[in-house]
DNA sequence: ACCGCCCATAAGCGAGGCTTATCGCGGCCG
DNA sequence: CGGCCGCGATAAGCCTCGCTTATGGGCGGT
């Protein structure tokens, strides 16, 4: 299974002709049958059916035929980034933020980064942490902020952020101490988060802390609509839900909504720096230092 | 630049020594030498700084070296993928899905889609619809459905829904009709929807709507804090803004939120499957037709 | 029935990537 | 300070693999 043999397979499966992906690719037709015989034999798999006018894909064969694509494509994109490397001398450093990232932090140290590393272009994204996590590993991403560190080995990480959490209420709310309540004091009110799958280990923390005080962490939303989101959050001004938030929140709070200090149960929202360990990016490694002393 | 070069490049990359390498992958030194003399011929660069205890990569060898991992990692991917359909015979089929999707539509059309094709297995991700055009076109995603029909030739779509939107209002808001409202009237408040980046043509339709009947669209957030929602969306119940909903909502609303109809601006929002063109697989075919019919 | 186009198979050839052999260089130790 | 060892580069030969041309069987259209 070589890139070769991928992009004959896929002139075969396009044109839907040995022949034609022959003449297409500049080749001779055996040379382009000897190509799928080996893929065949290699997978195991009948690939192409053969008719008289031509041949068809099989099952196997459009699986084989998606996943190829993908391949060629992400080859191609690295072809792209090297030959872009070589002309202007220009890298792509690509940062995944999460949701409610302190928004001066990022900007901050790119500013610091952009001084000494001139030919380094960010490429800034909203992902989740578990999206982050896979697009980390397969490449896609040179460096992840997110709620949790790692189990792996081969991802390095550092908190960047450690953010005390209080308590987001409808200003409405009737709070005996107007500074700080307690989690207890919340049990009739729903929390309103995230969904799980966005963040598993922070969302079950989260989840911990709050059945330890006695609420309920409510149902996680149903995957395939778990963002509907709009409609819930109205609910915190409404006086039906509470929703964590730091202190040194950036955006003007509405007036029907307030923050207070939680008190009796620090809950503690750290974000991590997560690159590869192998990573020997100097530029990555001096954006790091700079996440790290601002 | 073949897939053996990425992986003797990254050999001696994470060795740090182009003999270790050698060893690594049980092949003589030379060998090693002279793929890496052929990659930093192709590629005009320098790849590695030579010094007597080994070698390291230079700033172009760090970026193929980020290359070369993704695109093998991707590789591996479709491996696993072929392997798995050889063995077990089942095909991952991934589908996107917007925001606001309606919740039923997929899952009939789903299990309409296993009774046919039993072998597939379908795996849900939430994605943007500008999301969606990259991992379409990437291979990383076999049916998008999103808020705007692409431009792109080699993708097919089809609309699968048309929902006719009405406003999310304050349930205090005074209104001379309870039954619908004009857009007109809503001159006071704020429009809240989601960042343009996920979606800018529709996006777009939204603002050109609202500016046609004298609204202010508003500044879309600033990107890399575009998405903390959870507090403007506050601001609906609270009364200072509106956000568009079809009629048919099936989250329960809080009591501080109701829906009403819009009258004078019929507001159409469409959501569309699209599917790369050349795709052959007869279990999205299946899906497309459910999704058409349901 | 024949011709044309399809794809598969067979056999020969050439290039590319491997091998072994050898060199120059720098660090390290006696 | 000299010799030695390990590093990587170069040279030359060989073998495998993927190309070529030649050919055969199957099916459809005229």
């Amino acid at each position: 299974m070589e890139l070769r043999e991928f992009r004959v397979f896929l002139a075969v499966a396009e044109e839907g002709s040995v022949s034609a992906a022959a003449r297409r690719l500049r080749v001779s037709q055996p040379a382009v049958s000897q190509t799928i015989a080996a893929l065949e034999q290699q997978t195991g798999l009948d690939l192409l059916v053969r008719r008289s006018t031509g041949v068809g894909l099989t099952d196997a064969g459009t699986v084989l035929a998606a996943e190829a694509r993908a391949v060629l494509a992400r080859y191609e994109q690295a072809l792209t980034a090297v030959g872009q490397f070589a002309t202007t001398g220009d890298t792509e450093l690509r940062i995944g933020v999460p949701l409610e990232f302190p928004p001066l932090l990022l900007p901050d140290a790119v500013a610091a980064l952009a001084s000494t590393h001139p030919r380094t272009r960010v490429a800034v994204r909203h992902l989740s942490s578990a999206t982050q996590l896979d697009a980390l590993r397969a490449g896609d991403l040179d460096l992840g902020l997110l709620r949790s560190r790692p189990a792996d080995r081969d991802l390095d990480a550092m908190v960047v952020v450690e953010e005390k959490l209080g308590v987001l209420l409808a200003a409405t709310a009737e709070r005996p101490d107007p500074d700080s309540v307690r989690l207890e004091s919340l049990a009739g009110l729903s929390w309103v988060g995230f969904p799980r799958a966005d963040s598993p280990v922070w969302f079950d923390e989260i989840a911990a802390v709050l059945r330890s005080h006695g609420l309920n962490p409510g149902s996680p939303a149903a995957p395939g609509q778990s963002l509907i989101a709009e409609v819930k959050f109205a609910a915190v001004s409404a006086g039906q839900a509470f929703t964590f938030a730091p202190e040194k929140w950036t955006q003007p709070l509405p007036p029907s909504v307030a923050w207070t200090a939680l008190t009796g149960a620090p809950l503690v929202r750290r974000t991590w720096a997560v690159w590869l360990a192998d990573s020997r990016r100097r530029d990555l490694a001096a954006l790091v230092s700079h996440l790290d002393q601002g």
